[in-house]
DNA sequence: ATGGCCTCGGTTCGAGGA
């Protein structure tokens, strides 16, 4: 099977580029963040018409998740049951009994923000939560936008980067504490190539200059990198015209 | 030196993103 992951920025703009990638893509299950719908605006019906089963949790002007599958969802979890919060950030359910938890991570926006204490304070949140659903879902999969680069080799100018959010040592530091639970960055399981990013800034010809990040991730629990023969970036959707700042994450599970 | 773009809500700009 396949999983993956995409920040959409704004699901009401990029509904047709979303079930074109689907259509184009054969997954089993999508983790969008950043659908910015309110639950009675989501176009649960059009996804749906075209054959997959979604669960989300939105909320107005920012945040919002979903989970879109080919097969039927159970055990529909919002938000983090350790961690109270307003935002809608999380959404978790069980496909084919493998625990998919989609994440929206705050930004932070600077060091110096108060978003950024919000940011490790959810991240630790996050860390407790994970801890618990590992206990009782062995096979489990944690993808998202995770407003983390894990190490230099995933910016394509660190020294440009420096004391700024998505690359501090706490972000990292927590990044690192949940894989330390027995998660795997799916990508680095593999042989990259050098330079591969999911996002780049819609400013300075960034794409087209690669100047990106490497900021969204398929985290898998042991069982799963054990059967886990691929994960890849999908450059093609940033081509595209009013394209998301993010592109695609796809994770390959054998069976 | 600064900001450069995109989305939203709601007005013709500010907030937030990353």
């Amino acid at each position: 099977m396949k999983i993956a992951t995409w920040n959409v920025n704004s699901l009401k703009v990029r509904l047709p580029q979303v079930l074109q990638w689907l259509a184009d893509n054969p997954v089993e299950v999508l983790c969008l963040q950043e659908t910015k719908l309110t639950d009675d605006k989501f176009p649960a019906a059009e996804i749906e018409a075209a054959g997959f089963h979604v669960v989300y949790s939105g909320q107005k002007t920012y945040n919002g998740v979903a989970i879109i599958s080919m097969r039927p969802m159970q055990d529909v979890v919002r938000n983090n049951p350790h961690f109270a919060d307003e935002q809608q950030r999380l959404i978790a359910a069980t496909i084919d009994g493998i625990r998919v938890i989609c994440a929206y991570v705050p930004n932070g926006q600077s060091l110096e923000s108060d978003k950024y204490q919000y940011k490790l304070r959810w991240l630790a949140g996050l860390q407790t939560w994970i801890t618990a659903e590992l206990a009782a879902h062995p096979q489990l999969a944690l993808l998202g936008d995770y407003n983390i680069a894990p190490t230099d080799r995933d910016v394509h100018d660190p020294a440009t980067w420096v004391g700024q959010v998505l690359v501090s040592e706490p972000e990292r530091a927590a990044l690192q504490a949940l894989i330390g639970l027995g998660l795997s960055d799916a990508f680095r399981i593999f042989e990259q190539a050098d330079k591969l990013f999911s996002w780049w800034d819609y400013r300075q010809m960034a794409f087209r200059r690669n100047m990106g990040m490497r900021i969204d991730h398929v985290l898998l629990s042991a069982p799963l990198a054990q059967r886990c023969t691929a994960c890849v970036i999908d450059k093609a959707p940033r081509k595209w015209e009013q394209p998301s700042d993010h592109t695609p994450v796809i994770a390959t599970i054998a069976p």
